[in-house]
RNA sequence: GCCGCCUUCGUCUAGUGGUUUAGGACAUCUCGUUCUCAACGAGAAGAUUCGCGGGUUCGAAUCCCGCAGGCGGCACCA
């Protein structure tokens, strides 16, 4: 413990620090993200240290599964922090230091009121118009009395003596807040002396780990008082507060699960690229001031300022994100692309991997890049490359990776299924494009392996489109039975990744439709 | 109920007293390309003129005051 403390005394005065302080009780938000990226980002501007503390002193609530999930999430969105982690419950007894402290100075107090009694106070209080504040019963207890309950073991709490003042601070986002803590009451600090309470954890830790900038959700704005309150009965320094605008659902509440996805991990895994999500919270409340809207994360470290955060709560707009995944999408190389896309394809059961050697490590969540895959429904292997193929020509048309699954199910499937009505392009006839799908078959047939090429097959089908006048009344036709779906990509290219074979054996099947 | 914060196109926003008949992006619509979808290119519409009312000023989205609305907080959660 000692070492933590002494780590501290070489920082610099001065030096920009700032943490993300998230409780392990929920998976990471996509709010939270924002906090910890905008404290990232101040940090990284101002040649600081950004840290990471869980603030896990909730020990019903806090989980460790929340706390590697914060942890893995904000590495693949590549917030990166300096130092170890910190966690506050491994920090017990520098708190309980300083609640001893408040104790002897008797800036807090023991209170033994019991929650229902507090909780009809503040309903009372309430209903008469009044704030609802503690009423202080336990405030002028006598030595003896708390020494009797607590000899009793009488249930307890610890609060803090609230002096009565005016509070004034600035905020680097809202300028000159104010508040008036006789309106507050007398706040609990911590259960016992090893059970810290938020509100004193945040104030010691941010003391203790010299945080200049203390950077937060705009939902923790009344709690700033109350800390300056505490900062000052201890003796601490105050640190500069900024106080990041909310993020909304459509209906302008709170973003919550109510609204649909909110954790990093559910964005992550509907094919949302952490390129994406970094370029699109740092939007949300914040701009450069020019018309330049796409920013990595490396330039939005050079771009980014305080001044420039917005004071107004911003509407998160899922359009907006899918439109920036679907360019960043685009900007990816094949091979990249479709790293990403195969884990997609697998966890759908279309494809499975082979591997060469039984050692070959399934690393990361049981998905590693294999060069070899099975289909699954025809046992037949595919290369690498061939999936690249597959993903290269949906590439521009893909919003969200899982996206891939639907786009691109007929390369692994052995018979589409689908309604004879797709084949028909405009009023065609029956009789009309069972005359096409023959035309097709008896040209392509013709056409020799060697010469299965896109450019080579569009060339020749191009020539009998023309003749018939209505180019779709034979590339209609053609597209939907390679594919059994009325978007998709060219025939052309999906005849070539297709082959020969296959290429003629679903336009025969389509024939089989319209007997 | 009490306290606080906020308020420019549907959404994210530019705008810090005159260069603004308020600019950009997403979304929407139209056209082009095209067998389809997407991408791409061109264009349109979109703020009853900047929540409302008052003031300061020759002049206000921009400064001041009031009001309204929205949101947040008021835990032995963080």
């Amino acid at each position: 413990m000692m070492g933590i403390i002494e780590k501290f005394k070489f920082i610099k005065p001065g030096e920009v620090r700032t943490r993300f302080a998230p409780s392990p009780t929920g998976f990471l938000h996509i709010g939270s993200a924002r906090t910890a990226l905008f404290n990232y980002l101040f940090a990284k501007k101002n040649k600081g240290s950004f840290i990471l503390r869980i603030e896990d002193t909730d020990k019903e609530r806090s989980k460790p599964e929340f706390e590697q999930d914060i942890i893995e999430n904000l590495k693949w969105i590549g917030i990166e922090w300096d130092e170890d982690l910190y966690k506050q419950s491994e920090r017990e007894d520098i708190y309980t230091k300083y609640l001893k402290k408040l104790l002897e100075k008797d800036t807090a107090y023991y209170c033994f009121c019991s929650e229902e009694e507090l909780e009809d106070q503040k309903q009372e209080q309430m209903s008469r118009g009044l704030p609802a504040r503690y009423n202080q019963k336990c405030a002028q207890l006598s030595a003896e009395e708390v020494k009797k309950n607590l000899d009793a073991e009488k249930k307890a709490v610890m609060r803090f003596r609230t002096p009565a003042q005016k509070i004034v601070f600035n905020d680097l986002v809202r300028g000159k807040v104010e508040f008036d803590s006789s309106l507050m009451g007398d706040v609990v600090i911590a259960k016992d002396l090893t059970t810290p309470l938020y509100n004193f954890a945040v104030v010691v830790d941010d003391f203790e780990m010299k945080i200049s900038h203390v950077i937060r959700g705009e939902d923790l704005l009344p709690n700033t008082p109350i800390q300056i309150l505490l900062q000052k009965a201890l003796g601490f320094s105050q640190p500069e507060y900024a106080h990041l605008p909310l993020i909304l659902g459509s209906d302008k509440s709170k973003l919550s699960k109510r609204h649909g996805a909110v954790s990093v991990a559910e964005y992550k895994k509907q094919g949302y690229l952490s390129e994406t999500i970094i370029n699109f919270l740092a939007f949300l409340g914040w701009n450069p001031g020019t018309e330049r809207e796409i920013f990595s994360l490396a330039s939005l470290i050079k771009e980014f300022s305080m001044e420039r955060v917005q004071k107004g709560a911003a509407v998160f707009n899922i359009k907006r994100l899918d439109f920036l995944n679907g360019f960043y999408i685009r900007q990816k190389s094949p091979d990249k692309l479709t790293e990403l896309c195969i884990p997609y394809l697998v966890q759908e059961g279309l494809l499975e991997p082979v591997f060469k050697t039984e050692s070959y490590p399934p690393a990361y969540g049981g998905m590693s890049i294999s060069q070899k895959y099975r289909v699954v429904e025809t046992k037949e292997e595919v290369s690498f490359d061939y999936l690249k193929k597959v993903v290269a020509i949906y590439q521009e048309r893909l919003k969200k990776l899982s996206e891939i699954i639907e786009l691109t199910d007929l390369f692994f499937k052995d018979k589409l299924h689908y309604d004879k009505k797709l084949l028909k392009w405009k009023d065609m006839s029956d009789e009309e494009i069972k005359n096409v799908l023959d035309k097709l078959t008896e040209v392509l047939s013709e056409i020799k392996d060697a010469d299965w090429r896109k450019k080579n097959l569009e060339n020749i089908l191009m020539l009998e489109a023309e003749k018939i006048g209505d180019r779709g009344k034979i590339l209609w036709p053609l597209r939907t039975a390679l594919t059994g779906k009325k978007a998709s990509a060219g025939p052309f290219e999906i005849a070539e990744i297709l082959g020969k074979g296959k290429t003629l054996k679903r336009i025969k099947q389509a024939g089989g439709l319209i007997e």
